[in-house]
DNA sequence: TTGGGAATACCAAGTTCTGGGTATATTTGA
DNA sequence: TCAAATATACCCAGAACTTGGTATTCCCAA
């Protein structure tokens, strides 16, 4: 039987819940919190769910920094978010603290069941309309692909400059003279329309201009 | 009717798929292509699907390129990959590019026609295997959260250096002497163990100390 | 084969940064 | 309430950056 607790601050809401849970015959619902620093202590005390779900809008502490407390004690425990809120942020936020389903309040009682069962079998549930803003998230976040006629030789330097290295660090490094370097420097500013060393590191991150930007999928 | 295109090379498994498409009450198949190049053509003289499935493995240009091709040509074409890659980083680049569903080749008749649907009415589709994987890659990219002491005036500061702002330049706009900038700035460095700007900025960006980091949710 | 892009190298002046200080108000938390 | 943290401000010397030049060599594609 899956241990389930629930995180809901609407005790009716929360009863309805309960009892889908306690009608199926996979899972229990033993504990009802209406916040998080009660579940906090129980997990404190070593007693343990296999998933919880949670409200974000909660008193106190709301439930995304509620899952990055829940996580911070054992992060063995499965989270599903079960809210009103289908913003990108609420779900970006839920996702990155480490929820492994989102459901909105609108769904029905088999919808959380088949939610609490793909959490049990190892995979994370959104449903399609939700999914379709997480992809989307992804799409923003895409590098622009802007080069800006960037050249072989200047990527490599702009790497150098990226990571905090001055001219003559690098002079160093690709065995020709500072003066060579800044000539390229001089040329990566015209280039990429910047006049100063932050300005040239920024945006060459934030456009993806060097090979280790922002975050790497490994 | 939902018009498909299906670009899959194993021309045995493309027709088993045009099959499934032609025996369900509410797709055509009409066309199904080899390679990307043809796709293009096709898309270039007006003739246009609602739903291409693509693999991703295929001849001359790539899935992943072939979809911001296709997306360059038309961007209302909804792209599902249906394909035996299921690693991260063709998953990742795949919806990057604007895929909005994500099939393993291993799926039923019945998934691949529900996956079709969802995208159909608005949805984006992947298995709650493959949304683990997604939801990991948002955790992954998670902040560090390290805050390094930085104070409110001096992360106020920060956010300005990131910005590729001088030190002239951030004391007109705080109303503050550059010498008071200064200050703030050698703090920082020492804070956060960096000695350029550069170091500072790309470390900023990196570590999320800035708050219009990497990427942000709109 | 030849013109142009790329990489190399140097000069110089003015600006900005870096790191070493010192010092005083103000705010804030215990 | 009182010490600690924060924000403010200044000095200075050496290093690094920024921007304006000029110039040669190498390689590649037309």
């Amino acid at each position: 039987m899956t241990k389930i607790w629930i995180i809901e601050d609407n005790i009716a809401y929360s009863h309805i819940i309960r009892t889908i849970i306690n009608q199926s015959d996979c899972c229990t619902c033993e504990y009802e919190f209406t916040n998080v620093v009660d579940v906090l202590k129980q997990l404190s005390k070593g007693n343990t769910p296999d998933i919880i779900l949670t409200d974000i809008n909660l008193p106190g502490m709301n439930g995304i920094e509620g899952i990055k407390a829940i996580k911070a004690i054992n992060k063995e425990v499965e989270i599903i978010v079960l809210t009103v809120f289908d913003d990108n942020e609420k779900i970006f936020d839920a996702i990155c603290n480490g929820a492994n389903g989102y459901l909105l309040k609108n769904s029905s009682a088999e919808e959380i069941l088949e939610a609490i069962q793909i959490v049990v079998d190892g995979g994370s549930s959104i449903n399609a309309g939700l999914a379709r803003k997480v992809f989307s998230m992804f799409t923003a976040m895409k590098k622009t692909e802007k080069s800006y006629g960037i050249t072989k030789r200047e990527s490599e330097i702009l790497n150098y400059l990226v990571d905090g290295k001055t001219v003559n660090e690098i002079a160093k490094i690709t065995f020709t003279s500072p003066q060579t370097v800044q000539t390229h420097v001089k040329n990566i500013y015209y280039k990429i329309h910047v006049n100063t060393r932050s300005g040239l590191v920024s945006k060459a991150i934030r456009e993806g201009l060097v090979t280790k930007g922002g975050f790497t999928m490994n």
